[in-house]
RNA sequence: GCGAAAGUAGCUCAGUUGGUAGAGCAUAACCUUGCCAAGGUUAGGGUCGCGGGUUCGAGUCCCGUCUUUCGCUCCA
């Protein structure tokens, strides 16, 4: 474990010192859970988007994109349920560090009145037989009239509360009435804080004006909302899929582990909408389909797994997770459900529009069901660092730290290097590069020996590097140098962009597809 | 949010009972070599996380604060 935390300091270390990611606003002391990519960063996170992408719209004739806005219609997020769901006040005793939902204990409390209520109502019961009024009892038994009374207290004090969204009040409510943490039994609280997940602004440059709006904490509901607007003007028929990639923001309490769990994070979803009753099938199948997806890349099938979910959120009807081992145990990568038409009926309800589809074949229209595939491009990014970090030892006693990266995925695809910066090796390596750099990215470097170049192209993850020196400048044949084999070989000039375009193509991934 | 630890150059760190900040690596320029890093010369780079206090004097002692990491907690 201890080893395991080594590793990932390390791969922390190195995304930074390489120019994949960086702290936000690090001069100013960082912003927590915000990073941003750096120069070699951007390019991996293109590359994984675009591998992303293009298998969704390039490989399926029925999945086509949309990149819908961050700012949406408020309303959006109470028909997703994202407005209730997480707007609970939270309180926290400080003995058993365990945190409640502020009116769940309060409820409870209530509860327990109403027991101890019914409970004297009962023992009245048996002990006057058939003739009991219990609703007469309740009215003049002191003892129940006592509870009543306190019940009804904490009831008001409790419902002007939540109306008020008085927290002080609410903290209030449970030190009166003197509620215990059932772990620790004592009744040392926090303050009760509300936690809202999403980040709220303002749209509208006045302040009466202004309307309050979210930025969004995923990006489904935009392909939700857009799903008549594809569908009539794609002339899409169902079974079809939606693909997106964009932002997407979250007020986590706890954020940490590097890019794992970010306040600012970019997801990459696919709503597939099907007929209700097959949607099962299409699960099990985009199952299939994504787990192919990500071990095409070649890290190995032992370092993915699935985790089916016992416990379904209230959308669906199935979910499962792929999971990748992080140096820091296995972690959730993407997430695919099966969310029924929970949300296309939802978005019916609360805009009034009809959001269904006339089935030719059936002859009638419904809601569709819909499988989702959604994955988190910085979850990605990190399992694709994880898996190609790798500390060498060479012969010599020599090291090296090595990105094997699949070269499709790579920032650079390779480095032109003279192996002297004299005798015009430099400008027969520019022409080189400038008759290569609209086909990948290229990178030049003369600085220090050559084997030191190779190592800096080592640590980017850079699949290729060619060397010029004085034999070339008479036989135009240039050495290839390779990442991870560091083997050599010697190829002709003109042969050199059909090779390298061909061992860093993305089709290379899609052939196990 | 709670608990623990740590913040000195881009990185890894040193800094004596308190006396005006150092090394290695890295970076840049030039020279040299030339197919698997760490040759030579020179240069740039730090108000020691931030604020306050004690002191003639604080990187060093005290208080506060911020950030990061780890554990707990949370997680559609």
């Amino acid at each position: 474990m201890a080893q395991q935390d080594d590793v990932f300091k390390k791969l922390i270390s190195h995304c930074k010192e390489y120019g994949f990611v960086f702290p936000s606003s690090e001069i100013y002391d960082g912003l927590g859970a915000v990073y941003d990519y750096g120069q070699n960063g951007v390019e991996l996170k293109n590359n994984i988007k675009k591998y992303w992408w293009d298998s969704m719209v390039l490989l399926n004739e029925n999945v086509v994109g949309i990149d819908s806005a961050i700012f949406m219609h408020p309303t959006i997020w109470k028909a997703s349920g994202h407005v209730d769901a997480f707007n609970d006040p939270l309180i926290d005793n400080k003995d058993s560090k365990k945190r409640y939902r502020a009116d769940v204990l309060i409820e409870e409390l209530l509860a327990k009145y109403d027991d101890k209520i019914e409970k004297e109502v009962e023992k009245a019961a048996k002990k006057f037989g058939e003739k009991f009024d219990a609703e007469m009892f309740k009215q003049t038994n002191p003892r129940v009239l006592e509870n009543q009374a306190k019940r009804d207290e904490i009831h008001n004090r409790f419902v002007k509360a939540l109306n008020d969204s008085d927290l002080v009040e609410l903290r209030q409510i449970i030190v009166d009435y003197e509620v215990a943490c059932p772990i620790s039994g004592t009744r040392n609280w926090t303050d009760v804080r509300q936690f809202n997940l999403m980040f709220a602004t303002e749209m509208g440059s006045t302040s009466e004006g202004a309307m309050k709006v979210y930025l969004r904490p995923e990006t489904a509901q935009g392909i939700f909302v857009n799903f008549l607007n594809v569908q009539k003007t794609g002339r899409m028929k169902i079974p079809f899929g939606i693909a997106q990639i964009g932002k997407a923001f979250r007020n986590e309490i706890v954020a940490r582990q590097f890019v794992f769990r970010m306040r600012e994070f970019e997801q990459m979803e696919m709503q597939f909408f099907v007929r209700p009753g097959e949607e099962l099938d299409w699960f099990a199948k985009w199952k299939d389909v994504r787990m192919k997806w990500h071990q095409a890349l070649g890290f190995g099938a032992k370092k993915y797994r699935f985790h089916d979910h016992d416990k379904l959120a209230h959308y669906a009807n199935a979910a499962t997770d792929i999971e990748y081992e992080m140096p820091f145990g296995f972690k959730e990568v993407e997430g695919i459900h099966s969310r029924t038409d929970f949300d296309l009926s939802s978005h019916e309800k609360f805009s009034g529009k009809k959001i269904q589809y006339f089935d030719p074949e059936l002859n009638k229209s419904y809601v569709p069901y819909v499988i989702e595939t959604s994955i988190g491009v910085d979850r990605m990014f990190l399992s694709v660092m994880a898996a190609s970090y790798h500390e060498e030892e060479l012969e010599g006693g020599d090291s090296r730290v090595v990105l094997k990266l699949p070269p499709a995925l790579a920032p650079v695809k390779l480095a032109v290097l003279p192996l002297v910066k004299k005798d015009g090796l430099p400008d027969k390596a520019r022409e080189i590069i400038d008759s290569l750099k609209f086909e990948f990215k290229c990178m030049y470097d003369e600085k220090d020996s050559i084997g030191k170049r190779y190592r800096r192209q080592d640590a980017i993850g850079t699949p290729y590097c060619v060397t010029v020196d004085h034999q070339t400048l008479e036989d135009n044949m240039i050495t290839i140098r390779h990442r991870d084999s560091m083997d050599q070989e010697r190829i002709s000039i003109s042969e050199l962009e059909k090779v390298i375009s061909e061992r860093v193509s993305m089709k290379n991934l899609f052939k196990t597809l």
